[in-house]
DNA sequence: TTGTTAATATAACCCAAAGTTATGAAGTTG
DNA sequence: CAACTTCATAACTTTGGGTTATATTAACAA
């Protein structure tokens, strides 16, 4: 015996209303709907559900029980009803984000953490991804976003790319590092210390070869490889091995007072931080705030960069 | 936000099933009916519910949380069919009868007792009610059936009667009464002892009267009133009173071998018990089970009795 | 009884949507 | 790329929920 959801959750509102009228008002329909409506679930269950024809309505025993669970499908429903609302709304739901592991572990990560304590029901799902992979995920829809450093040049026809950050490296050392004390770095300098290098597929990796190509450097000693940006940052702030990074992960870092950027840029001056969505496919509300919340986070922190470019880093 | 619980339910299949086509097929619909369901539930939401145009249909996080819901809704859903199911085929439900104290509690009693031990989920509401009361109580709704003696000519217009036992009612007394030694007895041997008197609005109190004033009897001494029949057994069978009983429920008392019937029939030889119910107002399948139990139990019994009757009782 | 009032039932209508079959489009697989 | 599976679309029918207007009926009071 199949019956109609929506007839249980009608006749939990008559059963617990007291009577058709009420319910009518209390669920916004008519009284007749309603009426016709217990008319037909007692036609279908073959059976009366309020007993004889007196005035306060006398449920049946056996109404009560389809009542209860009436009241059980009434409250799933509204459950569903809550959920879409919330995500509607942005409260809840889920992000998938990838981006580059160095910056999304140096930057986003903080970001997320602060961003989390204002929304505690929308979920991220994180992934780490170069560019290539980035384009595809979005694609067949297993990511909302990409966080990565790109060309304008090289943003897909069918994304949208907003710049948060313009995307500069630096060479990072140990806060004590001899060379974090000169102001004019030499070529024979950077060479006589190990280098910690990115991984080889990483377009920080692409920055490093490239950049010290731009600056004559051809050969350098890598020490080690692999590593995630906290093992490369221990091994950095303890030895004197050089490495390539983000600027702004060097910045955000300065409160720890480890790490250092020595006055050389390096990299791709076209290449920019910004945040890669698919152009049609629109963005969940939680996923939004996500995007609204790490912009605006950058709007200041790049400010703060800017100035701290202009009167320290390249004054020194 | 309110939405259908049945896309809900359908939801919940689609989720579960892993595609719209198995589900159709799992719940007999058609798969172009099932594939459209979704889509207007994916406008009502406004939002995604399988990512992505991959086969295996992905449900989305926010999918799977409205599926959740549609499985409880499903699920209550079915437990309503059951109920109906469990209804329909008299397995549960509860049947409101009434009847004359004494022989509800002296008959009837121990026969609902034994239906019970055979189906558990059949509730017996039971109260106790003269002819007229009942006649109310069947009108409106409150009451399913009645078990009372009463005359053909007396059974209304609007219900219907089906005797169970004739209805006869004797002169009951304690097992070694010194009456019920005598297989004649005289009217001074009545008089003589004190008399238990069934409640005055009773027909077994009308019966005792009109009883004893046929055989010329007027004047006799009522020594209590008012029992239930519990207390007018215990009086009955620790005194030498006397008092009027239906045959049956003295009959059905003889293992005890506390109380004995006199050889004096009284009251109305055309009335007769029997059960009482509405004549349009067909009956749940519970109430006819009872119904049926009852009249069989009866056809056996009425047959004893009579056995006896002629063997025993008038035979003295 | 007989009004009066409040509640439910009925009637007549409209339209949203569930159901159907037939067919097209798209993803998966060999 | 062909075969197969699965989902989406189209066109149409029918059910039934929603409405307003109106009739019944029960409860209450005089």
């Amino acid at each position: 015996m199949k019956l109609d959801p929506r007839h249980l959750e009608i006749l939990a509102a008559v059963v617990d209303n007291g009577g058709v009228t009420e319910a009518a008002r209390a669920i916004g329909k008519s009284q007749p709907s309603l009426s016709r409506t217990i008319n037909l679930l007692e036609c279908r269950v073959d059976r009366p559900l309020f007993a004889g024809k007196k005035r306060p309505l006398l449920p049946t025993e056996f109404c009560l029980q389809l009542a209860a669970e009436g009241r059980k499908i009434l409250k799933a429903n509204q459950a569903a009803g809550e959920i879409v609302s919330s995500h509607k709304a942005g409260r809840s739901g889920a992000v998938r984000l990838a981006g580059t592991p160095f910056f999304m572990d140096g930057v986003i990560s903080g970001m997320i953490a602060a961003f989390q304590t204002l929304h505690h029901d929308i979920r991220i799902d994180q992934s780490y991804c170069y560019p290539l992979d980035i384009f595809a995920d979005l694609r067949n829809g297993v990511l909302d976003l990409g966080i990565i450093p790109i060309r304008a040049s090289e943003v897909p026809e069918d994304m949208t790319f907003d710049q948060i950050l313009r995307g500069r490296n630096v060479i990072a050392c140990r806060a004590g590092h001899s060379l974090a004390q000169k102001s004019v770095v030499r070529l024979n300098d950077l060479t006589s210390y190990p280098w910690i290098a990115p991984p080889v597929d990483s377009p920080l990796y692409h920055d490093l070869r490239a950049g010290l190509e731009s600056i004559g450097v051809r050969h350098f000693k890598i020490s080690f490889t692999g590593g995630s940006l906290s093992a490369v940052i221990n091994i950095l702030s303890e030895s004197d091995a050089l490495t390539v990074l983000p600027y702004s992960v060097v910045f955000r870092m300065r409160p720890q007072n480890r790490l250092t950027a020595l006055s050389i840029r390096i990299g791709d001056p076209e290449r920019h931080l910004g945040i890669l969505t698919l152009t049609n496919n629109c963005l969940e509300p939680a996923a939004k705030r996500l995007v609204n919340y790490i912009a605006t986070e950058f709007k200041s922190l790049s400010a703060i960069i800017h100035h701290h470019e202009q009167n320290e880093l390249w004054r020194k």
